[in-house]
DNA sequence: TTTT
DNA sequence: TTTT
């Protein structure tokens, strides 16, 4: 009925921007989260919260985000599933954002009209579909070495089916 | 820095209440809370997120919770992980839940002064320890059958040392 | 860069529907939410707090909600200020709502794919726009008399201007 | 039942740090949040948004919060009311911060283990009043001229009766 | 492996 | 398998 979440923290890596079959764009990273007190050892500790963007939202935060980045994100949490290659029932929970907040300006970015920042829906004539022409040859359509993810363990299962709107 | 989430949604079974081996209770429930757009398909869709709540807020949820119950739970997420019997890393995530607001009522519950609800911190004279005497033999300390969460699957993996605060 | 507040509480009174002298549909309602603790005088306090809602969650709002029902709001804090006819600069602070969720199922209501609730933008074919033919001709347009909220103390200060988006 | 605000934005002048007459801290001060969109006329427009913290965490603002920082704010929406000197009765809404994020470095400040921030309840051995020694001569308790808030134009409004906890 |  |  209602699900919202609201993170800060910092980028543990540079975003990765991909394509659906059908072309959508997708961006995925992980936001470091410290948390508010220490563990018994004394350590500082954080969690470390996987964050997916779509469309105009995944291209922007391609271009301006950076590991390191302090960021702001809203966003509803999501749990899908899916069966590895063992047959086994893999649940991955993440952060569908439709808000982010750029809260470190990037020095070689040109100016944005919000100092950082961009809404899901805030690009008033994009269309959230990459502008590749027609023919979506996208390395994520090609195989399993281009596919979202691939590359840092992850299974491959982002499709257009998990599309959130 | 800041982690906060906000969900309303229903119970998928009965909470259930467990102590860790210092005798501190701890409460995990799941919530069911429906997506706000209908799949490709058509049909209607949830995420399922596991809430876990501590001391005596843990104790509370145990009481006035049940499958079914439509609830609003405020907290954080958490990003634990831990190594299974076959030596693989595996990551949960879970809402560690600090206020959780119970929003039908229990028929059968005594009278509660704000029509449902708990605050993580705000039972008074709570001491936040199972009242059940020096002797914290408790079902979690006895071994794998009892340790919490472990009958519907999931490894015993919640010891003293993920106490939230 | 960022605003967002989330209210769970019950409505004052049946909501209002308004329309702007552009024939946007506005409307306005209380929401009482219960603090939680007591005063040092010890009886139950709550903060009122005025929610605005436009378009088409305004007619939902309108249509399905009503004086006493637990409700959930989501939306941002808007401060806004307007010279009183004495010349004194007033400032009204008001909920900008963009997602309500009806947390008590209205008996009398045809059934909602939802049970219960809405989001600004989702009705897929609606465009937001009062159904109401070519002619404005609104109460609001007309005077005082009819014009938002006025009934309940607050001057008439919802203009076409006041369109958050 | 539930209130929650979180805002990011800049502080509008440095905070001032007061105390009641029975000696808890109270600091105040606005946050200017941008508007996701651009009024009408195209000017970029925000919402300023009176923010009071009390005790420990009013002592830590007062230390390391600056006009212009950008902060993040988390809290609950309070409505206050107070009749004024023409026996009018006036509508206060603030937002009563528990935690606030510093998330922009303090060139001058001594290193804090967290980057910047302070919940409100995080300072363990904290007393929470000030410790200006047994007698609570305070600016507050003298007069017009030293209460809280009164220098921008607001009433003397706080009192120990607003405590919020 | 799920809620209404 | 991580950020500052």
């Amino acid at each position: 009925m209602l699900n919202r979440v609201i993170l800060i923290g910092r980028l543990t890596k540079d975003p990765e921007l991909r394509y659906t079959p059908a072309g959508v764009a997708v961006t995925q990273f992980t936001i470091a989260v410290d948390r508010p007190f220490s563990s018994q050892g004394g350590e500082r500790e954080a969690d470390f919260i996987p964050v997916v963007t779509w469309r105009q939202l995944a291209e922007t935060c391609a271009n301006y985000l950076r590991k390191g980045r302090l960021t702001a994100v809203e966003g509803r949490i999501q749990v899908r599933n899916y069966d590895n290659n063992e047959g086994k029932r893999v649940y991955v929970t993440e952060v569908i954002a439709d808000n982010v907040r750029f809260l470190e300006s990037n020095r070689d970015s040109g100016g944005s009209r919000d100092d950082g920042g961009s809404y899901g829906g805030s690009a008033p004539s994009s269309n959230n579909q990459p502008s590749r022409g027609g023919n979506n040859n996208s390395g994520y359509s090609r195989g399993p070495a281009a596919d979202p993810f691939s590359d840092d363990g992850k299974p491959i299962d982002i499709s257009d089916d998990d599309l959130p709107f």
